[in-house]
DNA sequence: GAGAATCAGCTTGTCAGACAAAACGACGAA
DNA sequence: TTCGTCGTTTTGTCTGACAAGCTGATTCTC
């Protein structure tokens, strides 16, 4: 009740109360150090404390869960969502709008990996390398499981990821991988010579190698999407 | 160990009525070819049409408003958003989540732009090129307006990523350049050295010369997060 | 007749209240 | 201890209400 603002000027806008309910939660959020899983104050809660009504909230709520900063749980409530989740929203988003096409997606993916090989490769440390090379025995025990197999060829990438300890590339590789992982699924891929370009990845990554990792991954990217691209011709 | 399975696949969600008029509402936006600043049909027409309450269907616009899809016009009526805003969006969200910063997002940006500038190179017609030079002589004329210099810059950039002709290319551009806007306003930066870097990349890109023109926008992001670096110690 | 003032209507912003469905928690029974 | 019951909590959804801002038509004034 005491917003009096003036609107000719610059691009001011008043800010709406949903807004400011979902700003002021995503500050709590921050503020509390919530993680993944945990809860978010109930819609009543949040009404009774800001004193506005129910229906702010809950589109306030909306904005919060349309970009994955929370979600609801299994059992009715709201916990916080994924970190990187904010990411893959977006894309999905420009996917269904068919501003961008899945080629397209990919062509974007390629430098993303590459700077992700090399960084990795001069930031990684024993625990990033372990969860490669773990990564790597899964998609070897898993060779007859196409979809358990995927997942761990998508772990790997995400552990190479983690390895820049870098959040943007991080997010970029996650976003990216959520969004193809329905594309990879439906195609049929030499397990064999996916595991053995991995481990020339990892090899190069363990040698701290940053221009010899980048140039692997150019080599997988290159190979990955002349697979799909094949597949895809229908 | 993992064996059992993920519910992740199998897990049954009852749409929600607010998920599925955002669902339909981006349909409905895509089948009938909207763009930026058409008009959206207005609460009641959609309450009335779909036969759910208007509450329901104020959550499903927040959900597009939030990505940018939809946005009020200055007249207090929605229209349609940007068909890039999403990825800003995103980044916005990781940012104010604090699981990204802006020098990780630049370190993010050097390799996009490298690889738009590359493919650039070979994609690139008379518009393109003309669009490139016009953003150069816009930043020469306004090279004693810092703000209009640095909005033929960041012009120039976007540009470029047009002039690859790939949508998730231009989208990662601007949703980059978005974010980084508000952080290079207030930095002071030589804009004749700006202006030099920007004419070698136009003239690799010009020439045809995708290992040039990713050479030259490698050197032009150094020399930008130096720049940046050196105005941040604070 | 031309221009200005007014007024009715539409659209969004916000709140309050109502009820159903699902889940949780406490409490007592077998 | 285990199980079933029941009241409470929380989300999902709809309806109704009113304020504020804008649009466009009508009416009034010169």
């Amino acid at each position: 009740m005491n917003d009096h603002l003036a609107l000719d000027d610059t691009r001011i806008a008043r800010p709406n109360v949903y807004q400011l309910v979902a700003d002021q939660l995503m500050a709590e959020i921050v503020d509390r150090g919530l993680g993944e899983g945990d809860p978010v104050p109930t819609e009543k809660d949040i009404s009774d404390r800001y004193g506005v009504g129910r229906s702010s909230v809950r589109e306030g709520l909306r904005m919060l869960e349309s970009h994955g900063v929370i979600r609801l749980s299994g059992r009715g409530t709201y916990v916080v969502g994924s970190r990187q989740a904010a990411m893959a929203r977006a894309l999905t988003v420009l996917l269904g709008l068919g501003a961008v096409t899945l080629i397209e997606l990919h062509e974007l993916r390629r430098p993303i990996e590459m700077e992700v090989a090399a960084k990795a490769a001069i930031m990684r440390d024993e625990d990033d390398l372990a969860a490669l090379g773990e990564a790597i025995d899964r998609m070897r025990s898993a060779s007859d499981d196409r979809g358990a197999a995927l997942e761990a060829d998508l772990a790997f990438h995400l552990a190479m990821a983690r390895a820049t300890h870098n959040g943007a590339l991080i997010a970029a590789v996650t976003g990216v991988r959520e969004v193809l992982r329905g594309l990879i699924r439906e195609r049929v891929i030499d397990m064999g010579e996916a595991i053995r370009q991995h481990e020339t990845i990892l090899a190069r990554i363990e040698a701290q190698d940053a221009e010899g990792a980048r140039a692997a991954v150019a080599d997988h990217m290159t190979w990955i999407f002349d697979t799909l691209e094949g597949g895809a011709r229908a």
